[in-house]
DNA sequence: GTCTATAAATCGATAGAC
DNA sequence: GTCTATCGATTTATAGAC
């Protein structure tokens, strides 16, 4: 990794904490440029914009998690979905846990953003959106899981609850295993007793 | 309701929706006043600042969706816990199907708020965390749910799920009652056939 | 209550040296 | 690659008439 490659780390992580704590507009380049010891002007020669650095962000932030989960959740045998969808939900909140920022500057910032910035993000979010719909439809075939409900509905609520970990997860809490397994069991098992 | 009264509300309603669309900073009060059909500087004769604005709705949004929930819960009869637990899911759904502006923004802005605002804006919040918690533990102590979960968790998840529908909801789409219904269902007695 | 006019402060971006 | 210096555009908030 060259010298340059690491400041362009550096800066991104600055940005990532920054707007998600600050939000986009008032997040100043100075703000970052603090974060990442430099001075402002020096950003540019990374980065065009401060918009190009909020859609970096952004796509990082969904790709890196769907990536975590494709890679695990190709460990697991495709005659076992359930263990897929066990396996997604898992690796999906470790991974939102472990890039924080990342995740909660998504969560804030992603229906902010102009129209052609959104749009260029909407395309990872739709092929992340497929992929679980795909999960869930082959669990559901397997009769792994109930065919009663519509699973696009299942799906956007299965992912509003383990997206918005990344905004109460606090490190001396619960660990994020601990959270993961939380999330399994009230997904697949209800709190029915 | 009196004149000021009505332009007050049109200001709110105006300001929840731009709040949520593009941010705090980046919310112009000329949106604001466009939306309301003002002047920008007439604004100030109902609020004394744009942070005052923003302060209000948010705690609108928390404040009615929560009065809500406890008036549908108080339908419900103590000695069925399980019942009020359902109440209280479907009635917070629609509330914030219902007052979509005010609870996206919330999603999006609350942790951006400077930190005396969301001082302020936290001592509602909790009331509204402690009452879900008492919800949970009665259901649990009736035996009517698992009592091997950290309900704290649990309250987070499920509050993460519900109040992402204000996201993802779509006029034309399932309608509010049909996504409380399958979040109840996922809720209660999960994804297991 | 709402308006027009304007003051005061802030910040993204560029130029150009090293 | 990073710096100092600075321009130009934007926007909250206030003053004061009607």
């Amino acid at each position: 990794m060259t010298k340059s490659e690491r400041t362009r780390e550096r800066i991104l992580d600055a940005a990532a904490a920054s707007f998600r704590e600050r939000g986009f507009a008032a997040t100043r380049l100075s703000d970052i440029a603090d974060r990442a010891n430099l001075q402002t002007p020096s950003l540019y020669y990374h980065f065009a914009s401060k918009e190009e650095l909020i859609e970096v962000v952004l796509a990082l932030g969904v790709t890196r998690t769907f990536e975590h989960v494709r890679a695990r959740v190709g460990e697991v045998p495709a005659n076992d979905p359930l263990g897929r969808l066990r396996a997604a939900i898992e690796a999906h909140v470790e991974m939102v846990l472990e890039t924080g920022n990342y995740s909660a500057a998504n969560l804030r910032l992603y229906g902010q953003m102009p129209d052609d910035i959104r749009r260029r993000l909407q395309r990872v979010q739709r092929r992340v959106g497929r992929y679980w719909n795909e999960l869930l439809e082959q669990a559901r075939d397997a009769g792994a899981i109930r065919s009663d409900l519509n699973l696009s509905a299942v799906r956007m609520l299965i992912l509003g609850a383990l997206n918005w970990t990344a905004e109460w997860y606090r490190p001396g809490g619960l660990t994020a295993a601990e959270i993961a397994s939380h999330a399994t069991a009230l997904v697949l098992e209800g709190l029915a007793p």
